[in-house]
DNA sequence: GGCCTTTTACAGCAGACGCTACACAAAGGC
DNA sequence: GCCTTTGTGTAGCGTCTGCTGTAAAAGGCC
């Protein structure tokens, strides 16, 4: 058995401060000065329990993908209310993007190329994959309830994507969030005009 | 009058290679070292010629933003046929982004949060505003031609540089070029339900 | 109380960054 | 042929980056 000196933090706060970090700042931008700063933690005990910069990053994007799904991702797929979740779900995520102009992680990630670092990659591939497969879901679920043609929800979950690429662009971009309002609200005229058009079965 | 030692190399073809260097790698990972190799410049002369590298980064973007308005925002503002030109306009951007695999240095700037810096800031907020107005111009002649309803132009406005902020995204995410591809074929179908849709006048 | 293991604090490494001081080179003006 | 003016090459500045070497500290185990 290992017993050893104890820590003196605690690691998941720490590691949630860590999150808090990359959030704020993106991952270049994110030094392991800043980082000892903000966990209050000497530089050698954070390689010490995290191992490197990158693997750190690793570990707080997890946690930070943990809470889209469960705040954004997982509602839009249990909603079974077709488009009006999808209206529900931009209306989420204009708050999530402009909630103390942090504006979104994996945008901050995407926009600053930091997939050049293969664990971030990784990371971006599951975001994608799970925004897409929210939406896909729930334009699924329109389709079945007759608000539109099942033949468009391919085409319209790249657009949805897109759209939610966009704002995230538009938020990294530093655009007034006025601005910002203004996309996601065009996003949600988009969507409430596919239920005017009703689906041609 | 000034004399003095003539330069020994031409600004112009300077500048184009600092535009092509800045658009491949950003404003951050350039880095002087990056632009005197590339420049065939000394560092010195650099200075001496364009002041900082922010200032040189500047009138870069400035020769950038002059392609961009040649090749995608002027044709659609003179091509009149409405939404056909929107249609277009996306196919010439998606080949934009995917030559070459580049993309597109203001969305590189964008993502980067190079906002940051006020030169790169002011070019940003006029490539917004090229793009929103190019876009818009092509909405109003569409909505004159009775191909959409004039109502709906300041949301499809919105709506579509939200398309173009999330294929830049795409872009700086590293998608691959189908998924890319993909994401501009559903912005174009989108367009194309419009026309379907027609005015309810 | 010694031993062993792990964590801590401090200091510093090697490299990269934007930028500049300085001496020299190359042109025109007189 | 010198003077003034501007451009060039070298070398280096101060600072920041991710990361590490080293020794002391703090706990459990016998």
């Amino acid at each position: 058995m290992t017993t050893g000196r104890p820590r003196s933090f605690d690691t998941d706060e720490a590691l949630e401060q860590a999150m808090q970090q990359f959030w704020r700042r993106g991952y270049h931008a994110t030094t392991t000065r800043d980082l000892e700063a903000s966990l209050g933690i000497n530089q050698s005990s954070l390689y010490n329990a995290f191992g490197s910069k990158s693997e750190l990053a690793d570990a707080a994007i997890e946690r930070y993908q943990r809470r889209l799904d469960e705040r954004l991702f997982q509602p839009l797929i249990d909603a079974r209310d077709g488009l009006a979740a999808i209206d529900e779900f931009f209306t989420r995520i204009e708050r999530w993007l402009l909630e103390d102009g942090r504006g979104c992680l994996m945008g901050r990630l995407m926009g600053e190329g930091a997939a050049r670092d293969r664990r971030v990659a990784s990371r971006l591939a599951i975001y994608r994959d799970s925004l897409a497969a929210a939406l896909a879901a729930a334009l699924t679920a329109a389709a079945e309830r007759g608000e539109i043609s099942s033949r468009s929800v391919d085409a319209r979950t790249d657009l949805l994507v897109g759209a939610v690429f966009g704002l995230n662009m538009a938020v990294q971009a530093n655009l007034a969030p006025d601005a910002v309002r203004a996309m996601a609200e065009a996003a949600r005229a988009e969507v409430a005009d596919w239920r005017a058009a009703g689906a041609p079965a």
